[in-house]
DNA sequence: TCTTTTGTACTGACCAGTCAGTTCAAGAGA
DNA sequence: TCTCTTGAACTGACTGGTCAGTACAAAAGA
């Protein structure tokens, strides 16, 4: 079994415990069984419990922003919103545990070099949407797109969330569906 | 000093503590010494860790739910709308540190009958704003008006928490502006 | 050979919860 | 007025358990 694999082992236990528990809630001792590793095979990896959930946040937060970044069809309209939205919910209906950790831990200040990098690669994708179609006209070109992007991705991550926990069995279709229509605003 | 006047003390300690490192991490020790009170106050007050942050909890939802509620001007427009948003960011701006814990501890299991109040009057006060705009033929007739209630709540508690940790000197009404920007959707 | 993994045993710091004792204000009795 | 009692609120040293991290010898792989 190659380095890789083992790491790979770790951080699925380690993300799935985590959703469950919290990170400080979370034993080693825990991942480790979970993994079917050795406790000391966590450390020779990931040399501290804090780096192991460093490297973790890392890689999925790469993953999501790649996830993301390949949604975005391009267009200069808001179609290309829609589809980043979409990409958001497969994205955490794939990585379910990763979308708990990242709500619970996501503001605290310990990890606040990995939440710079998701600011810039996975918020930058729904601030790129927004500011293009704000140049083509589709939306007010005056609207403040950063926090707007953090509206966006917190609406989708929270609404990911309640999927999974209150109701698994709904096609992911349907969840877009509803965001789309709120966000294709009043009939007016 | 009255019993109840230490429990408030521990109370905002507490959540001060809480919203820096979570549940998990933070020790009563920690909690009773910020709110300049015995440990043995704490466990004497609330019989637990856990007690205490349970009724925590349900004070604070307690508190949220009547913002919001007193927020709702009772229209069957989208005006009503605008108007709960607007008292969902003044309530954290208020009470910052509980807007960290809730979205951090929101979706773990332990708490789960506090959350399910929460649901029951907070994003109740949303889903019935939504009834009625839909009632009245401001949107979509078959809008999901629980998953857009559980979507409009994530996306304006992640924001005020934004606008806390990044940009604290601007003014909420701003930040209410580009949210109901954002929600009046796009220019046709 | 060099890297990686295993499993067991250990340490030292930390922490939730306990409990015997203190404080004090509000009566009760004389 | 003075003394004594009561009970609620509070205190902080202490305990028993937990957990991150270490040590290391042996084995497995590559």
């Amino acid at each position: 079994m190659s380095r890789q694999d083992t790491r790979a082992k770790v951080f699925t236990a380690a993300v799935e415990l985590i959703a469950e528990q919290g990170y400080a809630a979370t034993t080693v001792d825990a991942i480790a069984e979970r993994a079917g590793v050795a406790k000391g095979t966590v450390f020779y990896n990931f040399g501290s419990k804090e780096g192991l959930f460093s490297a973790l946040l890392d890689h999925s937060i790469e993953r999501l922003a790649g996830a993301l970044a390949a949604a975005d069809t391009g267009e200069s309209g808001v179609a290309a919103l829609d589809s980043v939205v979409l990409g958001q919910l497969r994205f955490f209906e794939e990585h379910g545990p990763f979308a708990r950790v990242l709500l619970s831990e996501m503001w605290r200040t310990a990890w606040q070099e990995a939440v710079a990098r998701l600011r810039e690669s996975a918020l930058g994708v729904y601030a790129g949407v927004l500011r293009r179609a704000a140049a083509s006209g589709e939306i007010r070109a005056d609207l403040d797109v950063e926090t707007a992007a953090t509206a966006l991705f917190g609406m989708v991550l929270t609404v990911a969330i309640e999927r999974r926990a209150l109701y698994p069995e709904r096609p992911i279709e349907q969840t877009h569906q509803t965001l789309v229509e709120l966000l294709n605003g009043r009939i007016r």
